[in-house]
DNA sequence: TCTCATATTTAGAATTATTCTAAGGTGTTG
DNA sequence: CAACACCTTAGAATAATTCTAAATATGAGA
């Protein structure tokens, strides 16, 4: 009889790297795992590497963004632009918004069917547009108010 | 007699640095003239560097990211993230989105006034909202329809 | 199960935008 | 004009990301 291993299959991470067309190796089960068992995540690829070592995972840096590039290309993740100096991969691929809280560099999800856009003018000829973002940028508040 | 000189006042560059309390250096003049003469404008710190020389004015790439953020400090420019890659800033720091050509790299404004966002949950427990971003992001169509 | 072509991983070098350092130049004020 | 703080700058440093090219793993078929 097998031992009940910590497999935890809750993010069906093989199946959805072969419908990916993506081998489903050592690292790409791992790193699969670490990104889909559990909630919406946001992570850079500095982040996930460590969490990776964390885990007990070797896996190298290049691997994590090589991984992070192709599951975005697989639709498995997207991107999100809120700073100009690392990206975010964001496992809520849905139609989404984002608070973003600029002193801790953490995102939250803010879902996009509660949200209402008017008087967007219409694309420039020539052009489609692509997806719309919205990004509310916080400051934590100094003191909370006694 | 003196000659009209090539000088165009019009950026009024001069009383904005004094307002700011920023010395007005040759640099800071012929970038400030750069960027404000005309209307609204989005750079890059390569782009504004690249215009200057062009126009025969000598700065260094260190001192157009100094004068960039200075700039921004003073609330002459502001910054936009719409791209991980590169930093742009904006002329316009009046209340306003954008529609962000990826292929091309060129960001246009999107009037704040025009635009209405509805839904938009309240801001976490101990933050506050510091700005909210609407980037329309687009893409070129391959060919006009005939 | 073995083989082999192909996909994947990886260490380390390279790239690129941006920032830092520290030394010399400039604007302002008395 | 002197004095000093402010500025500019060349070049080195940083940091995120990408590239290279060599080693390794995977999977289809024999
Ligand atoms: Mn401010
Ligand atoms: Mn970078
Ligand atoms: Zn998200
Ligand atoms: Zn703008």
């Amino acid at each position: 009889m097998k031992p009940v291993t910590q497999d935890r299959p809750y993010s069906q991470t093989l199946s959805r790297l072969r419908e990916a067309g993506l081998r489903p190796t050592r690292q790409r089960l791992a790193l699969g795992r670490l990104l889909f068992d559990g909630g919406d995540r946001h992570v850079t690829a500095e982040a996930l590497h460590e969490e990776a070592q964390a885990a007990g995972v070797s896996v190298s840096l290049a691997t994590v963004y090589n991984t992070l590039h192709q599951f975005t290309e697989a639709h498995l993740l997207r991107e999100v632009v809120v700073d100009s100096a690392r990206t975010y991969f964001d496992t809520n691929v849905s139609d989404h918004h984002h608070f973003f809280l600029e002193n801790a560099g953490s995102l939250m999800d803010i879902d996009g069917g509660k949200i209402a856009i008017t008087g967007l003018p219409q694309a420039p000829e020539g052009t489609d547009v692509a997806r719309v973002d919205v990004i509310v940028r916080l400051h934590g508040t100094p003191r909370p108010a006694e």
